[in-house]
DNA sequence: CTGTTTTTGTACAATCTGGTACAATAATAG
DNA sequence: CTATTATTGTACCAGATTGTACAAAAACAG
């Protein structure tokens, strides 16, 4: 060990709790997307004056980055909780959809949908590194789906003649759809039935 | 008929196309995004001068509402086109997937996406026009896709148990992961993958 | 108490943005 | 040729936006 964090650094004690002004601001971003939000609005959502915000996260591109990344590993998390249980694939798929739900839909605040497809789609196309990010973690879901399929069928928790692969790209493309429609104002319910319609396909059903 | 369109109206003629400043000015911002697109980049665009573009299409929303309601109206007549065309489901579909996927994946461009999804999906959530035209067009695809499938199932092209609703959210939520993943840098075999995917376990496999 | 360190908050500069006023221009009508 | 009409292009305005300079403030070190 070469040194404990002093309980108190030296100068003037900031003002303004990092993690909670990070989730300010990524709450921020996520209403009104990247071009939208101005750095007064950051302000105003973290606390912090903007030297500050400047000092703490960079300009507004590093910050929204950095949002991106930890959105994508909370993410990752989640889907590594749910996936990793000792549950079966229907009961691990329904919970999953359902935690994106409960975050695309919101208690208490406007339908927002995805951080990550409502706000980064828009900038992936002009920002390398944007694009970049988001790839990457849309990817990581269709990866985790397709493991978690793939010790279904091991299991035989899948018919034989499905393809763990392929299911996993629908499965994916469910959670896109999800995030798409809970923003662009579809309700609770038409969303869960997606949710369940997609579960009985992929976990055996044909759709019915 | 009361009247013939004059050749040429009364004043000086106009400096520009309406059709082809449309286009271009969608292109602005299918590229950048509502909000990062400025007037002067909609002027460098169309050629117009910010004078020219209010008096022909209204403020920077007004303009944005209107391409998205174009945008629309050419999906659905797309969508027409290959549903109510006599070929099987397969084709059908496959065929309207390819045909979103040129647009997407344009040549001599960068990958795009979707652009209702690509860029009104980050402003639907503060603005209501936005997301009502947003989800409008969703549900349009979504329903005509159902009315196909409820065709192929009525004529026996669907299994028995099949049920055209499940099958019809999937097969528009496999279009809005087109939609996200051209957008988000997937290559185009990447997504053709998805399309045949989808294709088989929608017209009978079990993803296989 | 004095000096050092770090953050805060105000204030400011430079640029960008949406939107418009107005004269010049290019056509038609008679 | 003159009057009329509609569009163009320049120039401008007010406010927003990003980013920073700098003094005041709040802690610790000795």
């Amino acid at each position: 060990m070469v040194q404990n964090k002093p309980a108190r650094p030296r100068g003037r004690p900031r003002a303004y709790d990092a993690d909670q002004a990070l989730a300010r601001a990524r709450d921020a971003f996520w209403q009104a997307g990247f071009s939208a939000t101005s750095l007064d609005d950051l302000s105003a959502a973290t606390g912090m004056n903007r030297p500050s915000l400047y000092a703490a996260f960079g300009d507004k591109q590093r910050l929204y980055l950095e949002l991106l990344r930890r959105y994508t590993a909370a993410s990752d998390q989640a889907i590594a909780r749910e996936f990793e249980r000792d549950q079966p694939l229907a009961k691990a798929l329904t919970r999953f959809y359902q935690l994106a739900l409960s975050m695309y839909l919101p208690q208490g605040g406007p339908a927002r949908g995805c951080f990550l497809i409502g706000t980064a789609l828009t900038e992936a196309v002009d920002d390398p590194q944007v694009r970049e990010q988001l790839g990457a973690s849309l990817d990581g879901f269709r990866r985790a789906l397709e493991l978690r399929l793939k010790r279904a069928h091991d299991e035989g928790e899948l018919d034989r003649d499905a393809d763990p692969v392929a299911l996993a790209e629908i499965g994916s493309a469910v959670l896109h759809s999800l995030a798409v429609r809970a923003r662009a104002g579809d309700s609770r319910t038409a969303l869960n039935t997606l949710v369940k319609s997609a579960v009985r396909l992929i976990c055996g059903g044909k759709g019915g």
